[in-house]
DNA sequence: TTGACATGCAGCTAATTGGCTGCATAATAA
DNA sequence: TTATTATGCAGCCAATTAGCTGCATGTCAA
């Protein structure tokens, strides 16, 4: 699961999906096409991805599929995964600035 | 270089190395290959990756290369870009909830 | 010096990925 | 009803990726 999210932000093309929603919830398929420059079929793979992650939520609203933005997983990601990583193991950081320092200066 | 980082950290294996140096910094190649049961050369080759993306860097020591954990990208990410998701943004994921309960509960 | 050890580098292969085309289906508009 | 529009689905292809093997190089220990 976390690594579906992970995978599917690897991706430019999703990131500025991900961006788009971001700026504005309920966009159909056609209006997200608009400016990556690709194929509408590529774009659906994409937000397919996506919604796999568990990243973007979709309601039918007659022939439009209106995608939204689901931030909670990025949100659980931050919390989970990240926040070690800056948080409770700075000292790290200092460790590392140590260790690289200690004896090559080339 | 944003991509990178992303890219970097899609893949599980990788993730695991990041792990496995927040534990314990300076570690070598063959000390990280334990436990992965995956040949060295792929081990390197992921750590190389991480090295690329500034996730890792490295000291010689002999024969011996060690291995450090560098947090800050991930923390820039982070406040660059995933806090957007969660923060600023927070009323986006009630305006998603309205969305989605406005008029189909099949 | 010689043998063992740590790593790098080149190249192979199978699987995955990200784009594409073509056609099918369902909903709206004329 | 018929034409148009929004989307889905299947399949193709080139590029990337993640594993592997084999060999070369450099360092340490005996």
């Amino acid at each position: 699961m976390m690594d579906a999210i992970f995978k599917a932000l690897a991706d430019p093309t999703r990131r500025a999906l991900l961006d788009r929603l971001l700026e504005r919830q309920g966009q159909t398929l056609t209006e997200l096409v608009d400016g990556l420059g690709m194929r509408r079929q590529s774009v659906a793979k994409h937000l397919a991805v996506l919604e796999g992650a568990g990243l973007v939520s979709c309601r039918w609203q007659g022939r439009e599929k209106l995608h939204y933005l689901n931030p909670l997983p990025i949100a659980e990601i931050s919390r989970r995964w990240l926040d070690r990583y800056s948080g409770e193991r700075a000292a790290a950081i200092l460790n590392l600035r140590d260790a690289l320092q200690e004896n090559d200066n080339e």
